[in-house]
DNA sequence: TTCCTTATTGCAACTTCTTACAATAGTAGA
DNA sequence: TCTACTATTGTAAGAAGTTGCAATAAGGAA
C-alpha cells in the first residue's frame, strides 16, 4: 500500500463508507492490471490487510460492482472475475488456449435500444462474454 | 419418469453414452419448463433416481451444455442456470423484481460478425444477459 | 472532541461446487 | 451372448462461496 491512489472520493460519491478493507481491495485490483477472481483478490488483499476475511471480500466485490466502481465479467462455467471499471468493455475468450481479448461496448448500444423497444424493459447493464477460437488456435 | 420422451438419440448423436442419470436430468429439465440451477436439478432428479450424486449432476450439466443439448445462462452474480436447448435465446432480467424475459439470438449475429472481423476470433457461443427494470418496476 | 446512528465487518456455521481416484456399467466387436 | 474397453459414476475430501447475527468503526451532529 505504498501507492498514493486515493479511492475515497469514488467511494463517497457512491454513498459508501471508506474503509481500509475496501481500499485494500481496490488497491489490489488496480495493481493487478487485469481480471481477478474473488479468491485471488482475497489472497492478495490479505497481504496488505491481514485481518481481511472472505465474506468481506465477496460482499465488497458485489457492492462495488453494483455501484459501478468495478466490472464483473463471466469467464466460462459460472466463474466470475472483477476489474476496475475504467472503460466499459466485454470479452472474447478462446476456449482452447484461454486467451482473452477485450472488445468495446459501443456496438452493443444498438442492441440495448432494440431490446428496450421490443420488451419495454429499461436496460442498464449486461453480462456479455463471447467464446470461440482465437486466430492462433484455428489451424 | 412416466413420460415417453427418449433422449437417447440426442445423447448418442453427440457421442455420449445413455445412462439413467442423464435421462433423469434431461427429464427434469424438460418438465420444469424453464431454467433450473444445478441444485434444483439435483433435488428434483433425485426423486426419480435416488442414488444420483451431486458431482454427477454438475458434470452432466457441464457436459450436456458443452455438447449443446443444454443452454447455460447467467443470472446475476455468477449464478448459472440450465435449460433444454430448444431455441437459442438470451435473457433480460429485472433487478428489482427478478422477472425474466427471453429475447431472440438473431440480433446478435451481426455483432458476432463484427467482432470476428475486428479480432480474428471465430466465435461459436456466448453468455449474454441484460439487466434493467421491467415495465412494471419503472414507476 | 464526543456521542449517536447505522453501514460495514468478522465470526461461525452452512451450502454449493470441485477434484482425484477407484468402482461401475454402457457399448462395440467377437 | 460374452468380453474388453473406457466413458461415466460414486466416494470422500476439500475449496469456494453464502448467510445471519453480533461486534465494530465510519461519518454526521452536537
Amino acid at each position: 500500500m505504498t501507492c498514493s491512489i486515493n479511492y475515497a472520493p469514488r467511494l463517497r460519491a457512491q454513498g459508501l463508507r471508506v474503509t481500509p478493507q475496501r481500499n485494500a481491495i481496490l488497491h489490489v485490483l488496480h495493481h493487478s492490471g487485469g481480471h481477478l477472481s474473488p479468491t485471488q483478490v482475497y489472497e492478495r488483499a490479505r497481504q496488505e490487510f491481514p485481518s481481511l476475511t472472505e465474506p468481506t471480500v465477496y460482499r465488497t466485490l458485489e457492492d462495488l460492482a453494483e455501484k459501478k466502481l468495478l466490472l464483473a465479467a463471466h469467464v466460462g462455467n459460472g466463474k466470475i472475475v472483477y476489474e476496475l471499471a475504467e472503460t466499459q468493455h466485454h470479452h472474447l475468450i478462446c476456449h482452447k488456449c484461454g486467451n482473452t481479448v477485450e472488445v468495446d461496448h459501443a456496438p452493443l448500444e444498438l442492441l440495448y435500444h432494440q431490446f428496450e423497444s421490443s420488451t419495454g424493459y429499461k436496460l442498464d447493464s449486461s453480462h456479455v462474454t463471447f467464446f470461440g477460437l482465437c486466430p492462433d488456435c484455428q489451424s
